[in-house]
DNA sequence: GAAGTAAAATTGGTTAACCAGATTGGTTTG
DNA sequence: CAAACCAATCTGGTTAACCAATTTTACTTC
């Protein structure tokens, strides 16, 4: 473990311990949906941390929308209750880096999906932007480059095409951690590459002709290597 | 628009103007993955924006992989490539505050996934938690209580069960979201709350039987009233 | 001339001071 | 006595100064 981490770490634990001391203050003093909550000041000396860390958690808290922050006024409580705010913040408690498995699982449900999605909403603006990032990928295959970079912008043009703002979010966010863990396990092959080529067409093709079922079985394919690897490693 | 919605649109403005004018300076530099970028301290008088501005933009484009701050050191292009980057970025640029549909049809898939893994990998423990958040709904809506929050917390216990982290970590970004579509356009209804109530333990049942199938179309079922919802807005 | 070394400059991270706007409590005024 | 108003105070946000670790640079030494 290199400095870097267990610098994180202890920082991760101290958030955590604030998060932890924040509930506990919701509970103690009962505040209900909407109320505010002490300044940043009085928090960071209560609590014996910086400012900066409670505005660090607050937020993060903001983003799961359990708080809301009012310039010049101060931080409430969202109005979402006691009770699912309790469940939630013990669930973010819990979160850690999630396990390859889990990640590579999750892609697979989301992209079968959007390959599905696609077909039924695909513009022909669209088409154009997953053609070109085919081509590309071919290029660089050709050239016996190395080609993860345009195979990742095909599916990325897949999912813009499912129209489904939310999916596009969550597509970008395991994206690079599946980059970085398929380069550290090799999960890649060279010899799959050019296989992977005549099934993105294969899928383009299927998403052109509007065909959802067969845009999903087209990806589903396209993933059998994947499939094989997760359940290798179970 | 009150002048907090406008606030927070001119800074994000800013935000988006910081990550174009980066991933410019990065294609005219021409810096490879592992370049170091100049420092936060140039980059902001480059930009003529404050240095804060600056950290909060590396820190954004940290999460979703692109950037690394190696501290005392510098912050470093990531390791996926200039095309990658740019079709990152380009799609990150593009984010936005996704419609109640795009949520919706995210968590139906979500949640028909984990309602199946959950089936699959349960524990004893996850059943208990289960079977608590049932009993607690139970008693909010036998006392004619709302009990949008327990309802909430019976699907992150089924989510939990899945035990798949990313998935848990997706739910817990669109919850909040959901509620407060929920809320605004009065999505639940009131004598839903009894029927949901059986639906709920069906789930439940199905999941302790470690039967997949039924778990997986017991969560439809559950989710038919917001299907229906889903495709009237449409 | 190359290798080692120490000091100076540069870096991201942290802390503290400052700001403008919202809130609050007391005072004034009708 | 109530309502209106104003100033003192408190708020999250912003800016600037500071810190410790790292990297570079220049000099010494063999």
């Amino acid at each position: 473990m290199n400095l870097d981490t267990l610098t994180k770490n202890e920082n991760d634990e101290i958030q955590r311990e604030i998060i932890v001391q924040i509930r506990d203050l919701i509970n103690y003093k009962n505040l209900e949906p909407g109320d505010k909550l002490p300044s940043e000041r009085s928090l960071s000396e209560r609590f014996g941390v910086s400012r900066n860390n409670v505005r660090e958690v607050i937020r993060k808290l903001e983003f799961y929308g359990l708080l809301m922050s009012k310039p010049q006024s101060g931080t409430f409580v969202a109005d979402i209750g006691q009770v699912a705010l309790n469940g939630m913040i013990e669930d973010i408690l819990k979160l850690d880096t999630p396990d390859f498995k889990s990640l590579v699982e999750t892609r697979i449900l989301l992209e079968l999906k959007t390959a599905r999605l696609a077909a039924l909403r695909r513009t022909e603006q669209n088409l154009k932007e997953m053609e070109a990032t085919i081509k590309a990928y071919e290029n660089k295959v050709h050239n016996g480059e190395d080609a993860v970079q345009e195979d990742l912008l095909f599916h990325l043009a897949v999912a813009r095409a499912s129209g489904n703002g939310t999916m596009i979010t969550f597509m970008l966010i395991i994206t690079p951690e599946i980059i970085t863990n398929f380069e550290k396990y090799h999960v890649c092959d060279k010899n799959q590459a050019f296989t992977a080529i005549q099934e993105h067409w294969d899928i383009y093709e299927a998403i052109k002709a509007k065909n959802p079922q067969l845009a999903k079985a087209n990806m589903k394919t396209h993933f059998s290597a994947l499939y094989q690897y997760l359940y290798n490693i179970e």
